[in-house]
DNA sequence: AACATATGAGACACTATTGTATCATATCTT
DNA sequence: AAGATATGATACAATAGTGTCTCATATGTT
């Protein structure tokens, strides 16, 4: 399965690279555009992904899938749960442009059935995760899980919006979003 | 200035809510669509608004609109800066989605020099309230600014999540939002 | 080197959307 | 009630995007 042509790998990587980028700054941009910018042909296009949904639903499972990859040493370190959120801001902030893509193209995504298994999965992982926090402490078992885990995601929004627009490094987004998430800013 | 006709301005609201609705559920909905979720001929829909890019325009003005207007009130009451945040949120968080909708159209928003000097000035307030809040000890003063601002923004973000997905009350949701901002959830 | 195949360029048909214009009719203003 | 005007329906032209196909060529595979 799965073609491993160098030629069909480089194009889709090259494609793939240009959607993010372009549907990141403009949700509407089109597949000619997608093709010019990746520096191939808009025929090549057509030939990986049949339509513009299945192109931004690939992307999407991209975004998972890096995020899963990047959360991956996590799980053999056994931390508490407050270590596991921070480590988890510290290694997801560099791909907070990432989330604010799903964010803008959710109305598309959420219509793939492997986006939508990929994105019930972490989050039950992360609800999981908040109520282990609770547990053991460290987060105040009052809030509503489901909160947390929006806050959570909000927090990443809020790095990607700093170092978007204020030059922020995701370092710093990443320190700033666990302190005011644990501890608030009164 | 400006059409007072009865008709004009009944057309035109009718074409502004739907234009909310629709555009918030697909940032891409035809103008075909937005007319008739309306209850209006498309012809009309010409009459009011040059453009697509326009209908957008005259929409988030109406979003910043209604925020000033929803805060008008505060100015009086001359309560701390915490007091302030607190009302704000619960003054607002009923209006999320239409935060929503700016950022989800905001490439398109942006481009509107009405529209940025609204944005400018309200982000200016914030500061300047957050800045209040720092005086004040309400609000650390080791965070940056532009972080806290853009931390409030999120929550609200937060709060519309909740509230279209998990029936939050806007009501909870406000609640929520301020208890997380000023103690967080450690 | 020989073969296989992915590619770019272009032509093509098709559809959706956009934007304009017209005109009889309904509704508002005075 | 009479006049003014906004409206809906419709037709229309222009454009842009979509998706398919072909074929000579460039590039990988073996």
């Amino acid at each position: 399965m799965g073609n491993t042509d160098a030629r069909t790998a480089r194009s889709r990587k090259a494609l793939m690279d240009a959607g993010i980028e372009l549907l990141l700054q403009n949700p509407a941009a089109s597949l000619k555009e997608i093709a010019e910018h990746a520096g191939v042909g808009r025929a090549t296009l057509y030939r990986q992904f049949e339509s513009r949904e299945q192109l931004v639903q690939a992307l999407a499972v991209e975004c998972f899938e890096l995020k899963e990859q990047k959360l991956a040493p996590l799980k053999d370190l056994n931390l508490s749960a407050r270590e596991t959120l921070e480590q988890t801001f510290m290694l997801l902030m560099p791909m907070a442009d990432r989330f604010h893509f799903l964010l803008s193209l959710w109305n598309i995504a959420e219509q793939d059935p492997e986006v939508m298994a990929l994105y019930n999965r972490q989050l039950f992982d992360l609800v999981a995760l908040v109520e282990k926090g609770k547990k053991e402490g460290s987060i105040d078992s009052s809030f509503d899980s489901n909160w947390l885990v929006c806050l959570i995601d909000s927090l990443m929004f809020s790095g990607w919006w700093m170092m978007g627009n204020m030059h922020m490094t995701p370092d710093v987004a990443a320190k700033h979003a666990i302190k005011s998430l644990f501890s608030g800013v009164g």
